[in-house]
DNA sequence: GAGTGGTATTTAGTTTGGGTAATGAGTTAC
DNA sequence: GTAACTCATTACCCAAACTAAATACCACTC
């Protein structure tokens, strides 16, 4: 196994990255398209928009938080007619959670919404660094799903 | 001004990376080294060992929080003997904050832990993705902070 | 088929970390 | 010298996560 990260300049990133992944994060919090929806809130929207549909359980592990504040994201999403929640076929414990029509429409809009304040951000990038950080993407994401 | 993100694969990395971003930075909150530091007290320490000394008010700007969550943070850091405050020698409103020895320290150690934690994760990507990772990361610092 | 151990979700209560509004002290401009 | 502004702070509030405990269900053993 090659010794990724242990040099001087791979630290470096590492503490770049780390900070730069948290402020953003903060920021990014602060830009939320629908102000009664919270960024943990519309994050699960994404994964069910992703995964089809999903167990609050398997919702919780997916988002790296623990059972108990899935099962209340979820009712707050049901409540607001986002989400579906469906007997599970095989296990009466276990619910199914998928998105309504209504989530799509809003996620649709959200990522309009979502693109206009990045851009606005990236007008301070040049071509080069926004080519970078369009060729991280996919692999912070693999990263964060580790 | 070119337009960067309108193209079908920008948006798409922009999607990517606001979802990767924030799921990163929740899991980033848990891996604090020392259990008794806020990630953003943690990121405090890391821009006054960046920028050698800073106002709260500037703190506050850099850190994109509120001038009175920053002062509670400081508060707290300086109660803890990581940060220290002097007068501002020209005006009497507002103080200096620097860290002390001890918070270098701290600093360091935290340091090793974190790239520890990355390391494992790390190895779940492969040596191209790691490169793409690490050219990226100057410029995701930058993006944070325009 | 009754009992036991384990798992999924939920309920209740707590912590935390940030925000807004209002205050006090100090500076700057007129 | 006073009015307007800025910096830091105080007091209060809220959102969103957590832990621990309770409930409902499954699976396996005897």
């Amino acid at each position: 196994m090659p010794d990724l990260i242990h040099d001087g300049d791979s630290a470096a990133a590492v503490s770049s990255l780390r900070s730069a992944v948290m402020l953003l994060g903060r920021r990014l919090k602060h830009q939320r398209v629908d102000e009664s929806l919270s960024p943990t809130e519309m994050s699960v929207l994404g994964t069910l928009a992703r995964c089809g549909s999903a167990t609050p359980g398997e919702l919780a592990r997916k988002e790296h938080v623990q059972p108990p504040s899935m099962t209340r994201i979820v009712a707050l999403l049901e409540a607001k007619g986002l989400v579906r929640l469906e007997p599970h076929p095989d296990d009466r414990r276990q619910k199914m959670v998928s998105q309504t029509e209504q989530a799509e429409a809003m996620l649709a809009e959200s990522r309009t919404k979502r693109n206009a304040w990045l851009a606005q951000l990236a007008e301070g990038l040049d071509e080069d660094e926004w080519e970078t950080l369009r060729a991280a993407a996919p692999v912070l994401e693999k990263l964060a799903h580790l």
